[in-house]
DNA sequence: AAACTGATCTGGCAGCACAT
DNA sequence: ATGTGCTGCCAGATCAGTTT
């Protein structure tokens, strides 16, 4: 059933029955009615295709993502994409989620663009030096970068005050006496990564505390890498009586690794997790302490607001950048310091 | 003025006539 | 045989009208 066929079957021409669909003031209510009653019951369903060339828009958004196992895994970006689908949903806009190499992914966002397959992207898990960005600024793309990078003041983002994060965290432990604070992160590529970094230098700075490089170790952005991290740690001649881990991934591990022999979180380690434990863990029955955003499906919906005004073109570049601040949730694996 | 419509446009591509 | 250029088609949206 096309356009055609049903204005047929109304005895109405196409233009009355496009525009009594599309909502135009000019189709009296009455036939209004009638036109969207057809188009129920004999199923009509505008073709994207066409309607693709016609309005010059492709009603979707997508989101060119390096898909690696420990990516598909990483419960909190899922949710994010979850709020963004419900936040375009309303306006009939569609979120692709395009896999793409890391060597082939300028490629990707490349044929998108020039297939005309989506109006704009999403950019996730920006680096500091990233060259996606540079890419689509270049190349005139409406794009969102869900996180900035080393220079974000002339393009739209949506991203949370990763520094003050980190020094939230910091405060937390020295204010339960904890000097001995050891720190694992993502790699310092990652622009949050980099930035939780420098929060938790700052913070150790500010509290007068000269941080170890002993305790300071990068994993990669998974489960086992943050095991294996934590083994490390707890390998070392003196151990640190707090940990702070940048990310959820590599946060599960750690906090498995402790479990598995049987330290005590809370009491023999203090443990903080930005952006905690996801709900779909095998640890979820925790209260883990967490440097935490607002709900990830809520973060979805903001950005899915932001991606759509970016493409309308209608708001100064400062409407479009959008930082959020984090909180402290305070859980049972932090504690007084054990040294005290 | 309100309600409606024919003609034209969108980009890519197949099919065709004609030229080399 | 291969290349070139033109036409029409797809299914909608919309301009510039006409009819009621």
């Amino acid at each position: 059933m096309d356009l055609k066929a049903l204005s047929a079957s109304l005895n109405l021409s196409m233009t009355t029955v496009s525009r009594a669909l599309n909502g135009y003031s000019d189709v009296s209510e009455k036939t209004r009615q009638r036109v969207i009653e057809a188009a129920r019951t004999l199923g009509y369903q505008p073709n994207s295709v066409a309607r693709n060339l016609a309005l010059g828009r492709a009603n979707a958004i997508g989101i060119v993502y390096p898909l690696e196992a420990g990516d598909v895994a990483d419960p909190r970006f899922l949710e994010v994409v979850s709020g963004i689908t419900e936040g375009l949903a309303p306006a009939n806009i569609d979120l692709l989620i395009a896999s793409a190499s890391h060597k082939g992914e300028l490629d990707s966002y490349d044929r998108m663009i020039h297939s005309r397959r989506v109006d704009g992207f999403i950019v996730a898990r920006t680096l500091v030096q990233d060259e996606r960005i540079d890419y689509l600024r270049q190349a005139g793309v409406p794009f969102l970068a869900y996180g900035r990078t080393a220079k974000s003041d002339d393009y739209p983002w949506f991203d949370f005050d990763n520094e003050a994060g980190s020094v939230l965290a910091v405060e937390r432990l020295v204010r339960l006496g904890h000097r001995h604070i050891a720190y694992i992160h993502a790699s310092l590529h990652y622009n949050f990564a980099h930035q939780r970094h420098a929060g938790y230098l700052r913070g150790m700075h500010d509290a007068g505390i000269a941080p170890q490089t002993d305790w300071l170790l990068q994993a990669g952005l998974a489960r086992c890498s943050g095991y294996a991290a934590m083994e490390q740690l707890l390998a070392r001649p003196v151990l640190p009586t707090a940990v702070i881990v940048d990310n959820n991934l590599a946060g599960v591990g750690a906090v498995q690794a402790l479990i598995d022999r049987g330290i005590v979180m809370g009491r023999d380690i203090s443990v903080i997790v930005y952006d905690g434990i996801p709900p779909d863990t095998l640890l979820m029955g925790r209260q883990i302490t967490s440097i935490i955003q607002p709900t990830q499906q809520r973060t979805g919906e903001r950005m899915a607001t932001l991606i759509q005004q970016v493409i309308a073109n209608a708001m100064p570049l400062s409407e479009l950048q959008m930082l959020c601040q984090p909180e402290l949730l305070p859980g049972d694996t932090d504690g007084p310091c054990p040294r005290h």
